[in-house]
DNA sequence: AGCCGGTGCGTCATCGTTCACGCACAGGAA
DNA sequence: TTCCTGTGCGTGAACGATGACGCACCGGCT
């Protein structure tokens, strides 16, 4: 179905059925009905190339992410997914501005956005890592569309969401604690760097949730204030509680906590189990400091993010507004098989 | 850079630059020259939508796969996928013709090649189930593009592949059989009912290499003949070895087992270990008769090699050759998680 | 000389959508 | 009546790639 043949079914010319497609009024009540019973009849689609080889705009996303060296490299993960599909989709009139912030910084995010805006981007892709100032840049540029990646945000607009479940997260790892602990018991420690977060807060509960019904095990939290070291914090840990059996990091900072267990000579008598496969992490896990991970596939939801606004910004489709990213549980077996979308095959193990 | 700034940079016309971009001949040999030179220097990507506009050709994909209905309905999820990408692919001119197959009778596939290949399809989307049907099909049909879904294909020609590793799959289902026993040791049984299948048996391969260091374990290859009933085959192992702790299912018909193992009484202390999120299983699991699964991502796997066959087709793009989907761990805890895709954002343990 | 085939190139219509422009006719004001 | 404004339409020119068509020219043949 082309508009020169709803044209033609109606009785008027192309130009009419283009006005009554854009509501661009200038067309007679009757005219309008008549175009309109005919496409409930028979359905339109325009045509996705015509459509864009007229308009020939470049659909420009702005990127909005903390700092790609911070946390241990986290942010560039996902800034690789987002690459990766622009890479893909660049014929296809799809670009990027990258800006980078300080998330413990406020003004350095509304400058960014100020950046970003200032380049006339139709998108936002961000993380919701400052929930006040998000709300804020969207209510007043409500125009354009966005994407959330890594948390999700409460609110009332329509908007992309990528992001994995953290309570489930948490959930589970104290599930495969549990397993690694096999029948020994003792106290666990959930430690969060990153105690304003929210979905180092949900993986916290989560986890806590786990043990809720297991009067054998006792979980403490212990949140790592910025006034006393990370590793103080932990050998205090070990002092207070002979039967520290396990520690849960919440977040990616896991592999500095397993650096100093294995220092202290508490390998042995510890479960480590931390979140995301940045690089320290990974390394960790393969000189057997770590013993799980649990991965978001942070190139898949940046990948993902990329894909969903350029259906909604170029295609016109109707996105998935919610994409829920599974949790991926990596162990010292399984690490080599992660490759984040997971692309090139590792033919060692298969003949071919 | 469009051809009619090529044109003007080289002084011809159009028909020229295109006669050159297409190797038409009827130019003359410094004029090629000229123009190889300016592509060169400025680089030239066509306007993906002008072309696809003017060629408005519609890109076919023959599917196919076994029968739908067959092994737990785990083809429709692979089936699954392809859906959901071609519905989102549909207005960039990709469309999909089904056909099934039974993978006992090779007659019926090479029935199955015949008919998507009497529709002139320009693309196969297949589990290459018949290596050697597989490759007479090519050898025969080497201008249209191949995907293969599921297992791999040694082979000379340019396929693009999405499959998983089946022997890293079954090394990691030996770690996680080793977590669940805790200090449990005994004998463990890996049960594979397609014993001619690629992916089965290098996955049965994986989980003795990885007891191979392990003296404390035996590992019994049970390859269930037609002759004999499972549950048959299933008895007479536990008479056999009464130390029997943990079963590994190396495909999709676990539930069958894990029932069978639950009216036995077994079911305390056997551990049971299987593949695929099919409904049964997911049903088995939920009922605590499974305790973990590896799932491939069948859906993942059909909306990824869709995607790629229609970025080689109509994109003109270099497609990944080879994608691996990462091993997927599934537990009792994190079964809601996954969605394969993973769509559909569960909120309810997120405060929103 | 007249004809033919081949070569090198330009021209033009086409795909479907978008939008500026302009025509014709209506009704109202001067 | 004349002029002006607004309404309802049609027209046509883009967007860039593609490929059929045809023109001019050259060489070789009868």
């Amino acid at each position: 179905m082309t508009i020169a043949e709803i044209a033609k079914l109606a009785g008027v010319s192309i130009g009419t059925v283009d006005r009554v497609l854009h509501n661009r009024g200038r067309v007679a009540p009757k005219t309008v009905e008549t175009i309109m019973a005919i496409i409930d009849e028979y359905g339109y689609q325009p045509n996705a190339f015509a459509r864009n080889l007229r308009l020939s705009k470049t659909y420009t996303i702005g990127v909005i992410l903390p700092h790609l060296h911070s946390e241990y490299g986290y942010w560039r993960l996902i800034y690789n997914g987002v690459l990766k599909a622009v890479k893909e989709l660049a014929q296809l009139a799809v670009s990027i501005e990258l800006v980078e912030y300080d998330r413990l910084d406020p003004k350095t995010f509304l400058a960014a956005v100020t950046k970003v805006l200032d380049n006339k981007v139709d998108a936002i892709l961000l993380a919701p890592l400052l929930p006040d100032e998000t709300r804020l840049m969207m209510e007043r540029h409500p125009q354009i569309s966005y994407a959330f990646i890594d948390s999700p945000l409460p609110c009332r607009n329509q908007v992309i969401t990528v992001a994995q479940n953290p309570f489930r997260g948490g959930f589970l790892a104290g599930k495969l604690m549990n397993l690694h602990l096999g029948s020994r018991a003792g106290t666990l420690v959930v430690i969060n760097t990153h105690t304003a977060a929210f979905n180092a807060a949900e993986r916290a509960r989560g986890f806590i949730e786990y043990y809720a019904d297991k009067p054998n095990y006792t979980v403490l939290q212990l949140d790592i204030e910025a006034s006393r070291t990370a590793e103080e914090a932990l050998e205090q840990a070990y002092h207070d509680h002979s039967d520290l059996s396990g520690i849960f990091v919440v977040n990616n900072a896991v592999a500095r906590f397993a650096a100093h267990i294995a220092l202290l000579g508490r390998r042995n008598h510890t479960i480590v189990i931390g979140y995301d496969l940045v690089e320290q992490n990974r390394a960790a896990m393969l000189e057997g400091k770590v013993d799980c991970l649990i991965s978001q596939r942070p190139e898949f939801q940046g990948y993902t993010a990329t894909y969903q606004l350029y259906r909604k910004g170029i295609l016109n489709q109707k996105p998935d507004e919610d994409i829920l990213i599974p949790i991926d549980i990596i162990l010292a077996e399984n690490i080599r098989d992660d490759n984040s979308y997971g692309l090139e095959w590792n033919g060692r193990d298969v003949p071919r």
